[in-house]
DNA sequence: TGTACATCAGTGAACGCGCGTTCACTGATGTAC
DNA sequence: TGTACATCAGTGAACGCGCGTTCACTGATGTAC
């Protein structure tokens, strides 16, 4: 596809607009992730060519291929754990926040499927390439959980328990209800998986809480 | 690693067991895929070599590469069928079956992460090879869940609602948990995700309950 | 019992492919004098 | 203002690799006469 139709050749950037280049390989590989769905499926020679340019120019700017992928999945990341802030903003007591945080979930899940699937189904390995652990997209997002949940547990809003774990049992819900959209969804349309989201929200909520609804 | 020790060759099997090498590759892909975790990771070469045969003689068993893969899976997709449905023996009660039922999936997940990776996330393509989409694995996980979810809104144990879509809550949960202490656990090996497995049970059947626990 | 023959499981060599990456290079851009 | 030079973004060709798959073949196994 985007093989076949080699793009026409850009000119080359000006001293000290490189990173023009870097920016577009960026963009270009997220684009392509997007479209193919895996970090296996995009090649080097791909980005380049999308951008109109040869395949080793893209080592002027990365390291390699991982380097490349990481960089843009780091992006989109930090856009990932900002929406997860902002998403509480604005929202009273740990319910509300629970179902905001949720939602902001698994709004950029479905929005960002591949970067979805590269940060949190283990495509890119992101070990050695961070130096703390708590930085990684599933530690954020699970912290962000663990939060909410230990104030509405101090609140008596939640049940009682080991807010970690709790936080975990929410996060495994949010993470299931977006890779079953991305991975299931058009294996089987009918039974409606997109549909259900109100639902798997309110479960996952009703799941920690103290009293009934 | 296996492709770097090639085996002794085997003697060629008598006329009318030809099956016989037809199950050696199936059980020597598997062990490959369990232990490289990915079927692109597993090569007919490599599968070949483990059994002590050259790459061609699997075209005599096989149609291609996906055909082989998805036998693997087929034949453990039978027992996990049988798995969740064994579950259910003994168990009085919808609360009971659940919890059951979300034991067993997750069980499962993890004693097979090669073929539930393949199985549902969507490695392998199934379309076209299987003539019902409710046959599929998903498909048929889920109707066993809607089942016992039916049955427990019918009782008034579970809150009133669209069994499917609770079902759907119900499974975002198990595969969630599955999903992330195989790809998560080794990354993030301070959150404890396995010990998290009595919680996010409890929280996901307490998310459909009618009355708190 | 012995021999010619059909069957069929498996082989060896090769195919074309796309991949990540390297390396010596080109040629435009900017700088020093 | 003009020229020699350093810088540096990007190129072209090639590398070695592993892959799925094909194809003409070999040679052991069993059968018919």
């Amino acid at each position: 596809m985007s093989e076949a139709t080699p793009q026409p050749r850009r000119g080359r950037a000006r001293r000290g607009e490189g990173d023009l280049l870097r920016d577009d390989l960026l963009d270009a590989a997220e684009k392509l992730l997007a479209e193919r769905g895996s970090a296996k499926a995009v090649s080097i020679r791909a980005i380049a060519n999308a951008v109109g340019v040869t395949p080793p120019s893209v080592y002027l700017h990365f390291a390699d291929k991982d380097d490349l992928l990481f960089e843009v999945c780091s992006r989109r990341f930090i856009e990932f754990g900002a929406a997860l802030v902002a998403a509480l903003e604005g929202r009273e007591g740990p319910v509300s926040q629970l179902d905001a945080l949720g939602r902001a979930y698994i709004a950029w899940g479905l929005e960002h499927p591949a970067q979805y699937r590269i940060l949190f189904t283990g495509q890119v390995d992101v070990r050695g390439r961070v130096e703390d652990p708590t930085t990684l997209p599933g530690s954020m997002a699970l912290q962000v959980l663990i939060d909410v949940v230990d104030r509405g547990m101090a609140e008596g809003v939640f049940a009682p328990g080991d807010p970690s774990r709790a936080a975990t049992a929410l996060w495994a819900t949010v993470h299931g209800y977006v890779s079953l959209v991305l991975t299931e969804d058009e294996h089987l349309p009918h039974l409606d998986l997109r549909g259900a989201l109100d639902v798997v929200l309110l479960a996952a909520v009703r799941g920690v809480l103290a009293q009934p609804v």
